[in-house]
DNA sequence: TTTATTTTTTAACAAATGTGAAATGAATAC
DNA sequence: GTATTCATTTCACATTTGTTAAAAAATAAA
């Protein structure tokens, strides 16, 4: 894909989910970089300030904690349409507690923070628009809280495949297995008493 | 208590949380309302328009989901000092898919959907604290899951316990079970087995 | 108090998941 | 192509949790 593909995708994405009309894209993507993303690089990390926010016009990343026994848990996926970034870090240039890693190489839309304070200002709607897609998370996890305590593993790996189709192809299945909180032998288990749905090619 | 004591809890709250200076306060306690409310009550039901939003003067409440099975499940507790209500349903007055149970008889600061609406006219900036709180909760459940997904129910229980030490006391074990993903039985052992943090007495 | 009702605990057994080690398979580097 | 690394599966056994039923304890009602 070329660059303006993976630019066009953010514009779509502007369009339908953050009803920029075209004069407002016209403002924002002065602002935009594309940046290239290699596979297992943190974009955000513990400790560190997250000097950039990113849309993903290709590619998957994940949200994980380290645990004090070496291994570490993801917590979720995010990919392409998704943004990844640490919110509080990068608006109040804070060290993030948070990691975020590419699982595949990436194509990401950047915005640096001098870049988003500029393209705030001329468009302070772009607040509200945060808030309504907070406000989305939060309801999204309630409900994966709730159903993961409350299901079966067997349950919460189709409820995964359903929300997450395009994953499975695309990702080991150990962080697939941690994402649902068991061993990748209980998953591989699992997986070979649903084998139609298991496949792993295309 | 009397009643101004429960309004004094909300105003204290306002001041700390929500930054409302003297004069703020004045305007606010105009569009306020106390109001009782009985144990095992619904605030917020399924189905219906969530009419009011309230502020936990006193008593504990759950948000909960009723499965399938016949079974609910307690998908998190509140108690003094949070809010109760669906957002999503309030402000668009539309029909909620969440549920709020009284687990005591609870003391509520209550906002009628016309009494915010005049007060958010008088006090615009409401509304990014509206954010800000739906931020934090979106953070908090994240952490929650990852957590109970990758701790044992042990452990759970004791996080429960430093998270709630307040609510042990005063509801059934059976919605603890329920809040912490085990069977209320699996629950009875785990305490077995740490009987110094156990006790339901003061 | 005495009686119901609700809550909590206990027990035995079943089912699900974890653990460690090894074998197989797939992808990548040389 | 072969070697090397990484990913996945398999197995045996340990541990955790669920399930069912009943008893005990606590609470509320009469």
């Amino acid at each position: 894909m070329t660059d303006q593909e993976y630019i066009l995708r953010f514009k779509n994405f502007s369009a339908q989910q953050l009803q920029a009309t075209e004069e407002e894209w016209e403002v924002m993507k002065e602002y935009l970089q594309l940046q290239y993303f290699p596979k297992n690089e943190y974009f955000v990390a513990e400790g560190k300030v997250c000097r950039k926010l990113g849309f993903i016009a290709e590619g998957v990343m994940r949200y994980c904690m380290f645990r004090d026994d070496g291994n570490d848990v993801t917590c979720f996926f995010i990919r392409e349409n998704d943004f990844v970034g640490d919110p509080d870090s990068f608006f109040l240039q804070k060290p993030s507690d948070k990691n975020a890693q590419a699982l595949t190489d990436c194509r990401l839309i950047i915005f640096t923070y001098e870049n988003m304070h500029k393209f705030l200002q001329q468009l302070p709607r772009a607040k509200e628009i945060n808030a309504a897609i907070d406000h989305h998370v939060a309801m999204k996890l309630l409900h994966q809280r709730t159903s993961l305590l409350n299901l079966d593993a067997g349950v919460r790996y189709k409820e995964f495949l359903r929300e997450y189709p395009d994953i499975l192809q695309r990702i080991p299945l150990s962080y697939i297995a941690s994402f649902l909180g068991i061993a990748q032998q209980s998953l591989s288990r699992l997986r070979k008493q649903m084998p139609s749905i298991s496949k792993k090619e295309n």
